[in-house]
DNA sequence: ACATTAAGTTAGGTTTACCTTACAATATAG
DNA sequence: CTATATTGTAAGGTAAACCTAACTTAATGT
């Protein structure tokens, strides 16, 4: 089992990968507010559970097995952020910061009901 | 701020309070399958918060503060489970799973949209 | 009353996730 | 092409939340 921070890192690896085509360990400290040493430190667990790959200065890579992972992050991300400002109306930000948290606890079987449940109240266009 | 793991002791400190007048530190090493030392360490932590008055073997008391904040938590827990299951058709077990999870990083703001929101779905029975 | 059991504490250890300080290696700028 | 700035690593430290083993203290059974 994948740690919420690891979890984030490697999420945010993977969207950045897709957005920028790479990505910096610096990047990471940024984005996060964590020291360059923590950020190695986290990659390296990342490289130890095949991941990613590491390299140091030669970049990131992220594994088949990364990117499976991460796009599971990924998408309860997305359906808990959509069920929050649609269904329950909550702004935005707050939606994003809290599925940013709910996102490494919640449950396959919620997260399948709540996208289901938009998807029939959006046919139903109440 | 007070952890995870501190909030989930709290909260059954209080019920259990509330239950059966008392409660002793076996019984959170038995409900959470914990060590013992890791109850007297945990309960030394929630005493030096002012949530809990704690002497040892003459017992655990909670403080106005610690009810406070465990009802805080208790309230969030049942509107969770709550629209898990009466809105979204999980069943009870899972949404209970789920909400001791959840309770511990959501925002008060959502958990009240969705008090409301299970409050006119009922209301307008559908 | 005394042995056994139960409950709690002490001491010391682990892992995760952070930190700082200091150093190494690489890029970039003049 | 060297000086400086950027990026990453090493070493060592902290705090939380857990653990085990060994001990103390209190309660209970016979």
């Amino acid at each position: 089992m994948i740690s919420a921070s690891l979890e984030d890192y490697l999420e945010f690896i993977h969207n950045t990968i897709l957005e920028k085509k790479e990505i910096k360990a610096i990047n990471i400290s940024k984005a996060f507010n964590i020291s360059r040493p923590s950020v190695s430190e986290a990659l390296i667990r990342l490289a130890d559970m095949d991941l990613i790959i590491y390299e140091g200065r030669k970049g990131i890579k992220i594994t088949k097995k990364g990117i499976k992972q991460a796009q599971k992050t990924v998408k309860k991300h997305k359906i808990l952020s959509d069920f929050f400002t649609e269904v329950l109306k909550i702004d935005r930000e707050q939606a994003e910061k809290n599925a940013c948290k709910i996102e490494h606890v919640i449950d396959d079987e919620i997260i399948e009901k709540m996208k289901k449940y938009k998807e029939s109240k959006l046919k139903n266009n109440e």
